[in-house]
DNA sequence: CCATCAATTAGATGGCTATCGAAGTATCTA
DNA sequence: TAGATACTTCGATAGCCATCTAATTGATGG
């Protein structure tokens, strides 16, 4: 899988911000999807519309993918897409 | 190694400039060591100002270290802190 | 329908930072 | 010692972005 310039620059961008980092490691640990009411419900005092532009950052970014269900949303790690910028940073 | 959350975040945040990431990458192809003067040099419209800023970020973050000999300045990349930040990346 | 709840969008704001020009420091050389 | 070179520091500015409140959309249940 190959990320172009722009797409790594707008994943190290995500990354770069310790609450999106923080939302990807918790959804990563959750194993297969988190609930954003999850997040939401957990994470120390973030406002919904917060949360809701951070994870828009972070799809954007293509690190996570969303479904809805209902009202609900759930988020899952795009780990293809994390494992080919970690491949692209060890080229340094 | 270990880094602390505060230097984890400082290095996300240097490699989260386009700009900044060049010159990581920059220095460490060049095997060794790099000159601050080729730098100059070959990067397409920086100041001098605007790169000394730069280095010095990458430098705080821990990913360079810098040797001053008369007037030059020359870089050399922490791959062991390099390492130890991808490898923190790595257990998301 | 109406109220409630989840999430998004819109609009505003404050803080951070990349950038530059100008001045300063240190070194080298003629 | 005077001028040039390499880099740093200072001060200012412009643009980006994290954050919030308020308003909106969409779904569920009475």
């Amino acid at each position: 899988m190959k990320l172009t310039d722009e797409r790594f620059h707008s994943i190290s961008k995500a990354l770069a911000d310790p609450r999106r980092f923080d939302f990807v490691r918790r959804i990563g640990k959750a194993g297969d999807t988190l609930a954003c009411e999850h997040i939401r419900t957990t994470c120390c005092d973030v406002t919904p519309a917060t949360l809701s532009h951070h994870m828009k950052e972070l799809e954007t970014a293509g690190l996570v993918e969303s479904t809805r269900e209902g009202k609900f949303v759930t988020y899952r790690l795009r780990r293809d897409v994390l494992q080919a910028y970690l491949a692209e940073m060890a080229k340094i």
